[in-house]
Formats: C-alpha cells, sequence, structure tokens
DNA sequence: TTGTAAGCGTTATCAA
DNA sequence: TTGATAACGCTTACAA
C-alpha cells in the first residue's frame, strides 16, 4: 500500500507538500500539485484514515448502537427502516457508520462510554434502547455527543428524535369515537418504552376529552409482542363482550388482538374495531388490511443523523429534538360498532 | 482522555511497561501490573484503538458493503435477517462492523479497494450486489479478503454463502408436480442475480425429470420485484388458461402472482398454486398463506461473517464456501388442480 | 522484569 | 511555495 511517504520519493518532493497538495490547499504550485496527484494515481494510493484520524483527533465515524439488534426486529422493520435514513443522512456528510451491538452480556464488559471511546467515534446514535438501560445514564454523564431515537433525553449534547406520539394515539382514539365507540381499551407496550406512556397519554385525553370514562381495567400490557398481546386480549375480550374497539400502542400487538378476535369468533371489523400504531410493512398485508397511526421510520433515521452532525459541528446549540409528524391511515380493521 | 502515557507517568512506569501490563504479557511484575491496572481504572482509560490498528496494521473491523441498503428492502426483511447474523458471529470473535452503503453515484466516486483501504478494514461481507456489478470485478483482482452473499464467486481469499437453490426450486416443482400439476409455469427473478439461474435450473430439471415439456413462454421475468411480477402474470394467466401452477423465484414475486391472480377472479389455491422462494416474514401473512422454498438467513449471515473470519485467520484455505440447505414449507397456497 | 527508542501514516507548526 | 520536524497513541525490538 502506498503511502505519502511513497508518493514524496516518487515526486521528489517532501510529505508535507504531498499532504497539501492532496487536500486541495491553495499553497502548493499548479505543477508540483499536478505531479503528486498523478504519481499518487499512479501508486493506486488511498489515504489511511486511521492516520489521518489520530492526528486530527476526528474519525468522520457515527457510531450506531442498538440494543439487541436481532431477529425479533425482523418483524416489524422499524430498525432496519430507521437504519436506512441515518445511513443515508450519514453518507450525505461524509460520515460512516460502525455498528455496535450490544446485549445485557457485553454491556456488563464494557461501557458505553468505554465503547465509544475505543473506537473514537464522535457521536452516537441510539436506537431500541429501553428506558431503564444503564447506557442512558452513562450517556449524560459522558460527554459524547448523542442522539435518541424515541427516548426523550435531553442534556449538553444529547438529543432525540420521535414522532408525536400524544397526539398519534389521540388521532387514532378519535376515529374510533366518531365511528361512534365508547367502549375502547388499549393495549399497551411495556413500562420501560418512552413511547408507550405517550401513548397512554394520548389515548386517555382523548377519552376525557370526549367525556367518556378511563378505565384502568381496559388498559392491558402487550409488551410490544405479538404472543403476549394475544395472550392478554383473548381472555379479557372474553370477560368484557361490550368491548368493541381496542387501540394498540404498535401494530405488532394489534397482530395479536387480531389473533385472539378470531380465535374467539369476533369478526373484525364488525364485531371489534382494531387500531393499531407504526404502520410496519406486515400492516398493509393482514386480512383485513390494519387501520394504523403511520410514523415515517426512514426520515426518525434521516433527522436523528441529520441532528447528530449538526449537534457535531455545533449549528444551532438549541436544536436538540426533532418531533415528526405521523398520520392515522384507516384500512379496513376499524367500522362503527355494531348495536 | 487519558492514555498510556498518563498512566505510565502517574504510576511512575514506562509507557511500555503500561502496554505489556494492559495486554496481559507475563513479563511483568505481579505487583507492577496491579498498580497499573488500577491507575488505569482510576484515569478511566480506554485504549485508542485507531492508534493500535495503525500500528499494528489490523484494524478488526470487517467492512458490510450492501448495495442499496435502502427501504425497498424494507419488504423482504432479507438484507436485515442476514445482516444480524452476520453483526453476532462478528462481535463473537471481536470484529466490529462499518457499515458502507454504495449507490451507483458514489461507486463512480469511490473504488471498492479505495473504500475498503481508506478505513482500513480487515476483510468485507458483500450483499445484494448483482452479478454485473463493477465491485465484484475489482474484488478478484484486489486481494482484499471477501465473502460474497448469495453471489458464487471464488479466488483467492473471496468466498461465498449461498443455499442450495438449484435443489430449493427443484423441491418447490416436485411438490406441484406430486400434487397432480403439469402446467408449470415459472416467474424469475432478473439475469443479474446469480440465483436467478440457479432457481431456473432446478426448475427445468425437475419438469425433465418427470417427464414434463420445458416451454420457454412459460418464463415470465419479474425483475425480483413485485409490481413487475404482477404485471408480468396478469396477461400470462390471461393468455394461458391451462397454466394451473406458478413457481416463483422469490415470495415478493409470488406477492405480485398472488395479485394478478385476484384480479382474474382466480381462486387460490384451487384454481391456481402458487409457491415462493426465501419465506420472508410477510409470506406467513398472505391470505392465504404462501407455500415457499424457506431459507435461513440469519443463518447466512452468520456463516458468511465466520467463514470471512476463517479467511482472515488462515484457518483452513480450502474452505472458501458454504452451501446451506433451505427446506420446503408448505402453506396454503398449493393444492390439487381442478379437473 | 523494566525502559529506551523507533515507527505506524498522517497533519500541523514554523522556518526557509 | 516548500521542507524539517514534532506530534497523535500505541506496539515492539532491543538493551539493560
Amino acid at each position: 500500500m502506498a503511502t505519502i511517504k511513497d508518493i514524496a520519493k516518487s515526486a521528489g518532493v517532501s510529505v508535507t507538500t504531498v499532504s497539501r497538495a492532496l487536500n486541495g490547499y491553495s499553497d502548493v504550485n499548479d505543477k508540483t500539485r499536478k505531479l503528486i496527484e498523478d504519481t499518487a494515481k499512479q501508486l493506486n494510493y488511498s489515504p489511511n484514515t486511521l492516520a489521518r484520524s489520530l492526528v486530527m483527533n476526528k474519525s468522520q465515524t457515527i457510531g450506531l448502537l442498538v440494543s439487541e439488534l436481532n431477529r425479533s426486529g425482523a418483524k416489524d422493520m422499524f430498525t432496519y427502516e430507521v437504519m436506512c435514513g441515518i445511513n443515508d443522512s450519514a453518507s450525505d456528510v461524509g460520515y460512516d457508520l460502525i455498528l455496535f451491538s450490544t446485549n445485557s452480556v457485553m454491556q456488563k464488559q464494557k461501557s458505553y462510554t468505554q465503547l465509544c471511546r475505543e473506537r473514537q467515534v464522535e457521536g452516537v446514535i441510539m436506537q431500541g434502547i429501553k428506558m431503564d438501560d444503564p447506557y442512558i445514564k452513562e450517556v449524560i454523564d459522558s460527554n459524547i455527543p448523542c442522539v435518541f431515537v424515541d427516548v426523550e433525553v435531553e442534556g449538553k449534547d444529547v438529543g432525540y428524535v420521535t414522532t408525536d406520539n400524544v397526539f398519534g394515539a389521540q388521532m387514532a382514539v378519535k376515529h374510533l369515537i366518531n365511528l361512534g365507540h365508547t367502549e375502547i381499551a388499549m393495549v399497551n407496550g411495556h413500562d420501560q418504552a418512552h413511547v408507550s406512556a405517550k401513548r397512554r397519554k394520548g389515548y386517555e385525553r382523548e377519552l376525557t376529552d370526549a367525556g367518556l370514562p378511563v378505565r384502568d381495567t381496559y388498559i392491558l400490557n402487550g409488551e410490544f409482542l405479538e404472543p403476549m398481546a394475544e395472550a392478554a386480549a383473548f381472555p379479557f375480550l372474553q370477560a368484557h363482550p361490550e368491548v368493541t374497539a381496542v387501540f394498540c400502542a404498535s401494530d405488532l400487538m394489534a397482530l395479536g388482538v387480531m389473533r385472539a378476535a378470531k380465535r374467539l369468533g369476533l369478526r373484525i371489523p364488525e364485531d371489534l374495531s382494531i387500531v393499531g400504531f407504526d404502520d410496519i410493512v406486515l400492516s398493509e398485508y393482514t386480512s383485513p388490511p390494519l387501520t394504523t397511526v403511520g410514523q415515517d421510520k426512514y426520515q426518525m433515521g434521516y433527522e436523528a443523523a441529520k441532528l447528530l452532525t449538526s449537534i457535531l459541528k455545533n449549528d444551532d446549540p438549541n436544536q436538540k429534538m426533532c418531533v415528526l409528524d405521523n398520520r392515522l391511515i384507516v384500512r379496513e380493521t376499524t367500522a362503527p360498532p355494531r348495536k
């Protein structure tokens, strides 16, 4: 592998000149530059970013920390789509992405800060992380710039990207109320997710605004998992025939509720209306197709990387968060209640 | 950020000793080691892998080159699941992953070799790349170890992981023949995919083995895309009512054919049997659920990274490829033909 | 068992 | 406009 030394020797100039010529500095003679560029090409030179990063103390790398990057994520594609957005945005501004995957085992061995500093990443994007994850505290304490996806944490050089979860939930519930439903249950995700609290808040607020009672017994825990949602919904729906609609905090859980309803012989949407959240790819393909609150996952990723790079450049010190819109997508799992 | 120099100074020893102590060399006094480890902890030291890589000329990094890492991949989840496998396998052996995403624009600016050398990756895994992609030739020419997913290329330090596509296709077609079908069409992917040729070969071989004719007009091109498959299948099925079964080279294309069939008023599987390939998440959720040839995508990724690291360690110079099994998953899109 | 010194491939400071 | 030289944080002969 050719280095600038080789070029310098071959071109008969000093390494300093080579470095400056190749980096486009103005204080180098056109003829010299031409000569250097030619020999560089001839020697098939590529710069060594490791060495450059070392001396400049800038790695042009963003760490991507995905908690439990694993197959279970395959179903909702959330992680993947966000990642695509991050990737596009990062490469737009010349950053490379390094993938840290962590699980609780590794986490015990290596702290967040260690992970980042070892690889000298300039900043990190964290995704799929639970509110009680020890990494979060570390991030606040460390001074490594970081952007969270769907966790509302703020601090010096720490920001987040999310969608308006309260509003999204309100839209979903309002849609059901407008159809005439009054007995509306909710299947929520686990408490360790920021979005759970938000979506519940939207659910409760909308009920209250419509003058409907909020009943704790109507709120089930589906852990964001399809089978857990099914397991929770089955006995509930059996015990509560008065319930005509269910709002689910994720599409995956909505699938579980659909399964439970089918096992109980309930027709969707005639006997039971269901609304999900996320608009995962699957939701278009279920039968019937799922009404849901759509989030632009790609854009979330794109904005996350954009926010991080702007923090890195210290563009706008006040811009520490990004709340995107979401929208109601009415498909075929919702209809007026049967009376 | 503390460096070994800081530790050396603070502990009153030389940097050499610090380096050796921290790296577990045996030729260092237990007491000294203890002292060094303590001060390292106290100073909250993390090693700088950049510096280490530079001097050792080993980056402990694998490049992940995904052609067009984008939203269109969201539907089949193929890329994502393979990535999960790669990630797990790589972290098992202490490698980090750096994500190169390329599109044809960037590719013009930067060659494969440049990309790799700049970031000093030790090896690369290439995924989603077409047979006519210029990067492939570059790989062969460069001497950077590389493993392809689903492209059968071999060379010095170059290998691949795939599943037995010919056999998979044969299973699919045999299943249809066993059900009693004789007029079996195929919707294939584009010619730039290695797997297209293989799956076609399996299709033709199985027909021939069963004494059935192979008709070129029965082989359509769906470009691996759902809408293209639908567009190709619609007029074909209309013009060929004698066809009672279709084998598709991907599940996504099978979805397209199902759409076309529905538009033509054909019932699945009564009027038309359909078999896909891949076993994507969606295939379980279509109505009816899709019969398909399942590939373990996670395992493909896992084996790819394992193969690459074994090439890097020069474990077994003859082990340059890995062909995994696939299996027929019979769901509800296949049935005996109506007579 | 420990330390000195050179070197990895860059960039940056300063003087020429 | 150019070139010595030091520095980035680390590993590794080699010497002590």
